[in-house]
DNA sequence: CGGTTCCTTGACACAGGTCAATGATTGTGG
DNA sequence: CCACAATCATTGACCTGTGTCAAGGAACCG
C-alpha cells in the first residue's frame, strides 16, 4: 500500500517537490508520514477563503483554481482581483506561509484533484531533510519569480500585448507540464482573464479576435492553438520586427 | 570585535533575518562565520546586472536600489520595467535563489550602505539552525506577499488610485522600519515611479498635482507629506467614500 | 427545448499617452 | 558665490486605446 502511494506521487505534481530528482527512497517513506489528503474539488468551491486559517499546502492534480485578492469578496464579482491561475502540476499556497491567516482565497475554475499537504507535517520533514528544504527554497523562489513576470506582463503597454503575452505564459506552463505547448483549453473565462490582466470582457475578446485576424491564433470558444508563437511573444515584448502587417518567418 | 559585530546587526535591517526575536546569542555568533561584506554604491551602480552568477542576499542599510527587469539595458532607460523599489532595512535578492544567474538587476537610485550576506554560506546558518531557516521562510513568504500587492496596485483602475496606493506603500513601509509614515523623501525620479507604475512621467506629476489640490498631501519637489492617509487609501482601494468632491483631473 | 450564462461586436466617451513648451532643481566650473 | 548647463518636473493641447453601454449570438445545462 505504502508502495501504491510512492508510485502515485511519482505521477503527480508534488514530485519536483519531493523529488527533487535522485532524493533517496527514505524520503518516499517520510512521505506517507505527511498524511496528504487527496481531494476532489468542483468549479466554484473554495480551497481556502481569505481569513481561514492557513493549514496546508495544496498541489493541483488537475482542474485550474484562481487565487484572489481580498477586495471586497461580498459585493459579487465585479471587482474580484485575480492574482494568479493555478494549472495542473502547480502548487498553492505558498505566499502566506509566515502568517496564520491567509488574506487570498483559491477558487476553483475548473473540476479538481488535489491534494492537501498539512504545513505543519512538511515543514517537520523540511528540518528532517535538507533536500527536501531546498525543494521548498527552489519552489518559492521560482513562485516569487513567477510573480515577478506577472508584474512585467501587467505593465505592457497594449491590451493586445498582455493577452499575447498571457498566452504564452499559460503555454509553457502546459509545455512544462507536459502538456501541448501549441494547443490548449482555457479553463478560465474572458471575464477572469480581464480581471487577471486588468481589463474588462470586452477588450480581452476584441484582442483574440484579433490576433485570430493576425493569423496568430485560432479561437473556438475556450479550445486555443498558437499559430505563431514567436509573434505572440515579440508582440508581448513590443519587438519593433512585428508591428506592421508582416511577419517574416514562420518559426516552424 | 565579535561583540562590535553583534551590536551593528542589532541596528541593522538583518536583524529581522537574524533576530526573529528571541534567537540566543549562539546565532550572533555564528554569524559572524558569514563574513558579511559592508560596501557603499553611489547613485547610477549596479548591486548586480541580469546575467550575473547569483553569490548573495543583499541587505540596505541606507539608501535606495530599484530592482529592473531585463527587457532592453542596452536601449537607454526608456523601456525599463521597473518590478519594484528596495528602502533602507528591505532585503534584495530573494527571487532568485534557485537559480545560478540574476534576471533582473538591482540599480542603487540614492547613495546607498549595504550588507552584502554570501548565499553558501547562509545556506549552511540555515541548516544549523532551525531558528534562521524559518527567519528565510518568512522572509520569502513576506517577499512573495509583497509582490503580490505591488500586483493589485498595478491593477487600480485609475492613475490616481494607483499613485496613492504606490504613496501609502512607501508609508507603511518607512513606518516599519521606524521612520515617518507621513513625510518622507521620495528617492526615485517620477520616471522611475512612472514605470514602475506602468504610466507616464507626465501622468504621475499630473496625479501628484491633483492630489495636492485635493488637499490629500503636500509635494516640494521630492519632499512628501501625507495629509489624509485614509482619503489616500480609499482612493486606492475604490472606496465610494472617497472625499464627497468628483473632481475631473483632465486638463481641458 | 428554453433559459441562463458566456462571448462577440459596435458606437461613443474619457483617461491617459504623446508631443511640446516652460519652469524648477541640481550640479559644475569660474 | 554666481552663472551656466543639464536634468527633472510641471502644465497644456491634442489624439489614441480602452472602458462603458447596449444589442445580439453562441454555448451550455437542466
Amino acid at each position: 500500500m505504502s508502495d501504491g502511494t510512492c508510485i502515485d506521487c511519482m505521477q503527480c505534481g508534488l514530485r519536483d517537490l519531493c523529488l527533487p530528482g535522485q532524493v533517496a527512497m527514505e524520503h518516499h517513506e517520510r512521505l506517507n508520514q505527511l498524511r496528504i489528503r487527496r481531494g476532489r474539488a468542483m468549479a466554484g468551491q473554495w480551497l481556502y477563503r481569505p481569513g481561514d486559517t492557513v493549514r496546508s499546502l495544496f498541489t493541483l492534480r488537475s482542474g485550474c483554481v484562481k487565487e484572489v485578492a481580498m477586495t471586497h469578496l461580498d459585493a459579487g464579482q465585479d471587482t474580484e482581483c485575480i492574482l494568479g491561475f493555478s494549472l495542473a502540476g502547480e502548487v498553492l499556497g505558498l505566499t502566506r506561509l509566515d502568517d496564520t491567516v491567509h488574506d487570498s482565497g483559491a477558487q476553483v475554475i475548473a473540476d479538481s484533484y488535489y491534494c492537501e499537504i498539512p504545513w505543519n507535517s512538511f515543514r517537520q520533514l523540511c528540518a528532517e531533510s535538507r533536500q527536501v528544504s531546498d525543494e521548498l527554497l527552489r519552489l518559492l523562489a521560482r513562485s516569487a519569480h513567477a510573480t515577478q513576470k506577472t508584474i512585467a506582463l501587467l505593465r505592457s503597454k497594449d491590451a493586445l500585448g498582455q493577452l499575447a503575452g498571457f498566452l504564452c505564459n499559460l503555454s509553457e506552463r502546459f509545455a512544462q507540464r507536459g502538456g501541448h505547448p501549441r494547443e490548449f483549453r482555457l479553463s478560465m473565462s474572458r471575464v477572469e482573464i480581464a480581471h487577471y490582466l486588468g481589463l474588462t470582457a470586452e477588450t480581452v475578446s476584441r484582442c483574440f479576435s484579433e490576433l485570430a485576424r493576425r493569423g496568430l491564433i485560432e479561437v473556438h470558444a475556450k479550445q486555443m492553438r498558437l499559430l505563431k508563437p514567436q509573434a505572440l511573444q515579440s508582440l508581448f515584448r513590443h519587438d519593433p520586427d512585428c508591428d506592421g502587417t508582416r511577419m517574416s518567418m514562420a518559426a516552424g
